[in-house]
DNA sequence: GCCGGTGATGTTAGCGATAACACCAGGTCG
DNA sequence: CGACCTGGTGTTATCGCTAACATCACCGGC
């Protein structure tokens, strides 16, 4: 008849042990100085109790959660949700637990709304993902000695930052294209305020530069299949367009449509390179070839930076980048004749 | 000189305020018996000192966190991850954190590590996104007096449990389908351990026996486009077959490029129906005929489910479903001839 | 005009952990 | 051989909050 008896403490342990609470303590957190014996019995309390220890109690005395805040926009784009699920799991391995704070717009006011959230929580630390440039003001916004770290933002900031080398990828792809002996290389582009677009945007600029061809009008779209189809419906019908480079693979699905529907065989009359990889690539009419970012590199440098300063205070090196990897299939081909 | 003083905490408030502290916390949590002239003063020194409750604090007494653990697995299947992103936000506009654990795999050792880490910190309540009958066996393990919802779990279990009604969207685009004039339709399932590709599969063969037509096999493959390919290339050869119905989009995808590449032409020759409408699904070729799940709303009930247990202890409807509604496009004509 | 009720506030006692220090036995060293 | 270190342990204070009870002024009713 007794009555839910609460969750056991520290004191429980210790009395089932025969050992002050301190002395659990000190088991709990592999303090040097207790005896092997004592250890044991010890962590047979533990067991016997099915005792955890309560965070909050920690946390309280400490001043320190085993908490990291993320910041990240609802919506299911492939190279934000796989980033996030990626740096989800690497903050689990390490014992941190991840709370996520969704914002439905990435302009300052949400975003310095959700970072006040987390700060709330007393979180150790906190990753925004800021691929656009209204994300990235936000920053200015969070205190100093907050441990933060951005992805995928402005590499113009000083900020702790990790990205995905956006050029080197676009670069690669578009050399390739080159390579199979086009004139030059068109673009489809993300729109404008995004990181990412604009690095990929400097990276076949640069390539094209490179090979000395001419470089066309950059067609800017957003990241749907829907804007990629509207481009690729201009693009088909410009019979000198012989190659485009997307600056993410459902760009490519749409524009692949359109030079479909307009009687343009991808590769036969048009060659076109994707990024991202996303998984349904290789399945796309003709297997796309594309550009895969190694978002488990990002979300571990991501980590690995946020835990440096959490711990330090500082870090050595604020500034990390990751190289994507050209991913051949059947999209790509020489010019027609 | 001072240095770094630490944050201001509710003595700081009342200090400042001219009351104890014992009134600012009074005022924090709405409780009535303040009078407005001091809960004013309360507030302005709230806001002077940017201060913020100590949650840990706050946690410590209570026995209580307004923290919500969800356990999903780490893909970026676009079914789990929307709901999550729409979970996401309707916890956090209620209030409450959302603390991510992420599982590579869904067996039952997995996700019951999971759960205990969420357990170990104490969460309000648990939410387990368990599509596949390892996941749902793994809830055996969970202690009763936890607040549990299984998202796309198990309908066969008596656990508290929200899903998208599988079966009438499955029932709905298959009867779309015959109803274009077919004779029956042919079905490409999920993995068979998966609920919901049970589920899409009994409305299926529901509709199909509904209408007095024969029963073709069941296709199986998985998720991906890859093995939506594999099956079109078995089905691109068989003439009889007119109408398909996969049980997702990025199947369907793959079936598209497998009749493309056989010079079956679609909705012409062999009319199509997916499962979960991608945002890129308008631009497959043709744009795809589908049915739309109300992520949101899974997000919203769930949430409701989750904050009745935490707050009452029980449930009054504790098996919630979502309508899905078909998206009709292009992918769906009449049989030839 | 005294009494009990009520609204506004203050005081005190924990919640369950860690930190800091106290203590004690036993070994080392000048 | 007494002073001193050192490894193992216990004791006490403390983190910032809420719950429970104490206090006090003021009200209306008999």
């Amino acid at each position: 008849m007794e009555k839910t008896s609460r969750d056991p403490a520290m004191t429980d342990v210790a009395r089932l042990a025969g050992v002050s609470h301190q002395t659990v303590s000190r088991v709990l957190n592999n303090h040097p100085n207790v005896r092997e014996q004592t250890r044991l019995r010890v962590q047979a309390a533990i067991k016997e109790l099915d005792y955890r220890p309560n965070r909050a109690a920690r946390a309280l005395v400490t001043g320190k959660t085993q908490l990291i805040g993320v910041v990240a926009q609802n919506s299911t784009l492939y190279g934000p949700a796989s980033l996030l699920s990626a740096f989800e799991e690497a903050a689990g391995a390490a014992g941190f637990a991840v709370s996520v704070g969704r914002v439905k717009v990435l302009d300052r006011e949400s975003i310095s709304a959700a970072v006040e959230r987390h700060r709330d929580q007393r979180v150790a630390g906190i990753v925004v993902i800021a691929p656009t440039s209204s994300a990235a003001d936000a920053l200015a916004d969070v205190p100093a000695g907050v441990p933060l770290v951005t992805v995928d933002g402005d590499p113009g900031r000083p900020t702790p930052l990790v990205t995905v080398d956006q050029a080197a990828g676009a670069f690669d792809a578009t050399t390739h294209l080159l390579e199979a002996g086009h004139r030059t290389v068109w673009h489809v582009s993300g729109p404008a305020d995004w990181f990412d677009a604009a690095g990929r945007v400097q990276g076949w600029r640069r390539a094209v530069e490179a090979a000395g061809a001419e470089v066309p009008p950059v067609v800017t779209a957003d990241w749907s299949a829907s804007s990629g189809y509207r481009a690729g419906q201009m693009l088909a019908r410009m019979p000198e367009v012989t190659a485009v480079f997307c600056s993410n693979d459902h760009l490519a699905l749409g524009l692949l449509r359109a030079m479909s529907e307009r009687g343009r065989r991808v590769p036969h009359d048009v060659s076109v390179v994707g990024f991202d990889d996303v998984p349904e690539a290789a399945y796309f009419i003709p297997p796309l070839t594309t550009v895969r970012p190694d978002f488990a590199a990002v979300a571990r440098e991501t980590l690995g930076l946020l835990l440096e300063q959490i711990s330090d205070g500082e870090t050595t090196r604020p500034r990390r980048t990751v190289a994507p990897a050209l991913v051949p299939r059947d999209s790509v081909a020489p010019p027609p004749e």
